[in-house]
DNA sequence: GTCATATTGACCACGCGCTGTCAATATGTC
DNA sequence: GACATATTGACAGCGCGTGGTCAATATGAC
């Protein structure tokens, strides 16, 4: 296979297409969100603080998000300057303290999920829960067979 | 379902693993074309303007990619600078030049290539090219889904 | 306790995408 | 030709991700 067949490999086509289809879901992520003050990235970092039930501080959010610290961090720094999160406490470390939503922060992340099933819903009813499933399967596979398996080094 | 359900929701977790494989995408094709002096979105950029033969300009190629002028510019502007790419007159357009590969540029991307296409092909050796086909149409579907269909209107 | 190591938060610089705005150039209508 | 409209390139500003570096704090080996 020369160079010239680079454009129809499958995994270049893959490949394009997840750029796509990132660009779309951070596109319609911010739309979605737009109304009630956020952004797609903070809406995220959100979403991270809810599922670790305030149980985490900002290094182990990242982790649980695959992004780095730094990032996280900065945006966690201004959804507290917004009072959306705050940070309390953390008995095992005097450092790293704990990553919770506010009350209101809680209730704008309600709001935004309502708005996302919805979209996700009628998504998934286009295209099949099932085909939806499959593809989820084959984008983890990919990803770990790109991931030299254990890598948790610290950028510095 | 209540909002307390929206990780499990299967467009979200599809909106998640596509957000980390486009990461560990980016990730990889820095990794691979750091030893040419590239980057990822610089080596994407040549291969928009390979594929598009030199018979387009900047925003010609911006709208193959599906990003803004502006994006592509800044790139194409340092990829000349560096004698990657050159901007040839236009006979239909005085304003709009058309982007070219120079040999080094041609070079340089035929060498990318051949590395890409190595992991390209252990990739779809270990998802199988089939399950590849199936996932990259829905993720088509997807972003069709989530795109209005008929979305050129310009930034300003 | 002492030591090396790892983790965390803090700051800074940079790459890359976006939007907004402006002037220059093409295009289509009259 | 005159005019409105669309396209393109230029410039500026910002959001979000990355990497590098430093000090403060935990952790484990001895």
């Amino acid at each position: 296979m020369t160079a010239a067949d680079v454009f129809a490999h499958p995994a270049s086509r893959l490949s394009l297409e997840v750029f796509r289809l990132n660009g779309a879901l951070i596109a319609v992520g911010d739309a979605l969100v737009a109304p009630l003050g956020l952004t797609s990235a903070r809406w995220q970092v959100m979403g991270a603080v809810a599922e670790a039930r305030g149980r985490l501080p900002v290094a182990g959010i990242a982790r649980n998000m695959g992004l780095v610290r730094q990032s996280v961090q900065r945006i966690a720094d201004e959804l507290e300057a917004e009072g959306i999160l705050h940070f309390v406490a953390n008995p095992h470390h005097r450092r790293a303290r704990l990553v919770q939503l506010t009350e209101r922060g809680a209730a704008l992340f309600d709001a935004a999920s309502a708005s996302w099933l919805a979209l996700a819903d009628t998504l998934v009813a286009a295209l099949g829960a099932g085909e939806v499933d499959r593809a989820v399967a084959l984008l983890r596979a990919a990803r770990e067979s790109l991931q030299p398996p254990d890598r948790e080094e610290e950028a510095s």
